[in-house]
DNA sequence: GTGAAAGCGCTAACAA
DNA sequence: TTGTTAGCGCTTTCAC
């Protein structure tokens, strides 16, 4: 382990203590002394242990990030906040460490582990564990402070990112009412996932704002993927041709289904219309770009980061809501009637 | 702090080197004694502070990630092998920690100073970091053991994980050949990314091997981005109207282009046929399903892992080859002649 | 302005 | 089998 604040104390012929304060840039050291330090720092490459540090002060500066752990086939929600939140906290000087948690097997009490062990600071839970999921009861047991994404959590110690999912469903179903569509099918994701229900009830409000009857013919459940999407889809024209347009409850299905229609030349769109939801980095180069909401994961990265950081700080929690954009493009055909 | 050691010697009775010994399965302790300590230990909740334990055992149990922080609007390649690896350490008992080192902005030894200032037992560092980019410098002035991922590298303390990248630019090509095309265009990405340049190899390597011969005109670079293989295929095709197909060096620029093509009435793979690399997630979805080469992120990320744990106990460095795979999907038409 | 010394939570000699 | 103690690298009283 390389050389320590002793060692640096000798080279300079100063005591430990003064060394320290010269590092820590505290009042009480000369010039003379903090020049001496500051060069003996330099050329003998000293860095100081942060985890020595750490056992003494009883702050860590570490966040730990919480993900999920079971299975990455679908791609992970996480990956797309991740690596914006890790900058922020980077920047403010914090380190991250990773904890994988099962969704499955958690045992009640594994978070105040995690924290314990390492002496977390304050912690990120991702998103990807459900509404009920016991992580969020061991959340509000301990003190350490909290940030949830994507889920709704209320205590002086925790706050929550959130996207207006509501209104991303609205949004959608709205711009396809927009541009004449009567006739609109929903395809959700999984119903007991708690963005579904949101996502299901901006198409519903839309639908009710602009007079359109809400049709339980018209809306089908299924499973966020690509194959899902397409199954669905086709059910739900072979049971209700009248349709003319399609909003998705994500990107995924929504490709999968323009991919599968397009095999059976049904063109998007021309024949049909549809509207993803995610704002996936790559729905723009879709054939045709789809048109979709755009989550703000920039934006959510950053809130959240801030918050955590504001937490720490000994603030109390809050609940930031984020505003989801339509991204207008050109899987949504505009239709006379 | 919750509570330590001593805390818990005192509620059992027992020294605290006994309680050490029977937290870590240690002999010479007396069942009795263990069990009383782990008793104790569920009763008080007591979790060991890793922190301290690191500072007398010299070792972390940590294992630094090593991230380029610059911009994430293109898709970090990162993020593909990140839940993998961190899975497979998490699972040997292993915490990871994330840094964020800029590509651009980087000093010298700042390597060094993360790997000190936490301790870490090693480090991984992602793709993303150019040939040549001073960090690697780095890697080979110190001991500590580090995996680097798609770079070649080469020291005791150091192993590197690799996708035969020639052999995936020779597949896709051969594809092509084999399904009846003679004139194959070949959109490249940065000329300054070393993978670029293997890629271009495997399509040399291919049309030689089919004896056709290899035209320049044929070849350009582009940037990796949807726009620019947009760009990019609309002049090779004007500049070579007789090319019948086109080999992206990522699935982004292949999706970029047959988004614009299609736009201009120009159909994948009716007019012409499509082949990109990278297998990503949602190529399979795409409209036409892509044709691509599925670079094995889970493969990567457990030999990555593995290939860290092995050095960090003892093992020399050793360089691993991954082989890609061609994912035959819709975007070809087999063509006679 | 500086130094001596205690102590953070833990492990690992060494003694008993 | 158990206990005592030194010490990991650092900060922080408390004297001087």
């Amino acid at each position: 382990m390389g050389i320590s604040i002793i060692d640096l104390a000798k080279h300079c012929n100063l005591s430990v203590s003064t060394v320290s304060r010269a590092l820590n840039n505290q009042y009480g050291v000369s010039e003379k002394a903090r020049q001496k330090v500051l060069k003996a720092v330099d050329e003998l490459r000293y860095v100081p242990n942060e985890g020595a540090k750490e056992l003494v002060r009883k702050r860590s500066n570490v966040i730990g990030l919480i993900l999920h752990g079971d299975d990455y086939e679908v791609e992970p929600a996480f990956l797309h906040h991740l690596p914006y939140i890790n900058q922020v906290l980077n920047e403010a000087g914090k380190d991250t460490m990773i904890q994988t948690i099962s969704r499955v097997n958690y045992h009640s009490g594994e978070l105040q582990q995690f924290i314990q062990k390492r002496n977390f600071e304050g912690c990120i839970i991702f998103p990807g564990f459900l509404k009920g999921h016991p992580i969020f009861d061991d959340v509000l047991k301990i003190k350490t402070p909290v940030v949830v994404l994507e889920e709704e959590i209320e205590a002086p110690h925790c706050s929550s990112i959130n996207t207006d999912e509501i209104l991303g469903g609205e949004l959608a179903t709205e711009h396809l009412i927009l541009s004449g569509h009567k006739h609109i099918g929903f395809i959700n994701g999984l119903g007991f996932i708690h963005i579904s229900n949101l996502r299901f009830q901006g198409y519903k409000k839309a639908l009710e704002k602009h007079g359109i009857p809400y049709n339980q013919e018209y809306v089908m459940e299924s499973n966020y993927k690509g194959e899902g999407g397409a199954e669905a889809s086709t059910e739900l024209l072979q049971r209700n041709p009248e349709i003319t347009a399609i909003f998705f409850a994500n990107d995924v299905m929504a490709m999968g289904a323009i991919s599968n229609l397009s095999k059976r030349n049904i063109a998007v769109p021309q024949d049909i219309s549809i509207v993803g939801y995610d704002g996936h980095r790559l729905s723009q180069f879709y054939n045709p770009p789809l048109t979709t909401i755009q989550i703000q994961y920039k934006e959510i990265g950053g809130k959240a980061a801030h918050a955590l950081l504001e937490l720490i700080e000994g603030r109390q929690g809050k609940s930031v809501s984020i505003v989801p954009r339509l991204l207008k493009r050109e899987s949504v055909k505009r239709i006379d009637y």
